[in-house]
DNA sequence: TAGGTAGTATTACCTTGGTAGTCGTTCGCA
DNA sequence: TGCGAACGACTACCAAGGTAATACTACCTA
């Protein structure tokens, strides 16, 4: 049940290498310098740790490292609002999203693509968890 | 706007406080014991820790220490879900509900609860946020 | 072929959550 | 009236996320 939880950073990384299916450490630093001013050591650095934690994997080109996610955003998704949901709400995803209602997070119009939505389920999908 | 986050003792303990409005770290220990067996300075030790995070206080009563949240469970909530929000759908509670009920997180009958509840609310409830 | 550079490896430090032992004080009871 | 129990204060560690300087290595080029 993996259990794979992430930072803040690292989720910044793993979003960069969903998006691109694969980077070196090169282009990920490109992107969070530009946002957050972080040096290339902190990415090389953080990419390690990941590798470790087994949420990504690398191949050697040349002499770069090419990183690519071995977890996908979904499965990240479940694990960590599974675990919200245990904190906050017991368990129960009714009540997550009542308080999403109730606090205002979901406005008017976004509640109408909701119902909608809500009605629309007969899909099957099992994505790959 | 506070960015109160509690790890899981932390909201263990929480839960404990907001159940009985206040308790003495005996009081708390003792729930948390059977259900942990946690010692009894970790339960003070994390309690401190709390009020200086802001999120408890407390006040002497004979030689014992009597903590009282000063935090609500609506407002943790609210800033946990916020952030959550914000690193795994980019801030949006649509794409939150539609990944638990793509994920069969919310099941049939939920669903149903939660389409009643999605068409009832003209209730603008402010809470303490 | 020597030197600069690109790029990873090592090492280090800070913070926060979690866990708990030991210390010091004080209160109540024998 | 002295001693043990109760209780908070201090101190200490560990893990993980985050951040980065420094060290090392190998390649490319003048």
């Amino acid at each position: 049940m993996s259990k794979h939880t992430l930072g803040d950073l690292q989720h910044a990384i793993m979003r960069i290498l969903w998006q691109n299916n694969e980077a070196t450490v090169a282009e990920v630093h490109e992107v969070l310098f530009s946002e957050r001013g972080l040096a290339p050591t902190t990415i090389a650095t953080m990419l390690r740790k990941m590798e470790d934690k087994g949420v990504v994997a690398h191949r050697v080109e040349g002499r770069q490292f090419v990183y690519r996610p071995i977890v996908s955003e979904n499965a990240i998704r479940s694990s960590m609002v599974g675990e919200l949901l245990d904190r906050l709400f017991a368990g129960d995803p009714a009540a997550l999203v009542s308080h999403l209602v109730a606090d205002r997070e979901i406005d008017r119009d976004e509640l109408a693509r909701l119902r909608s939505l809500l009605g629309a389920e007969e899909n099957g999908k099992d994505e790959d968890r």
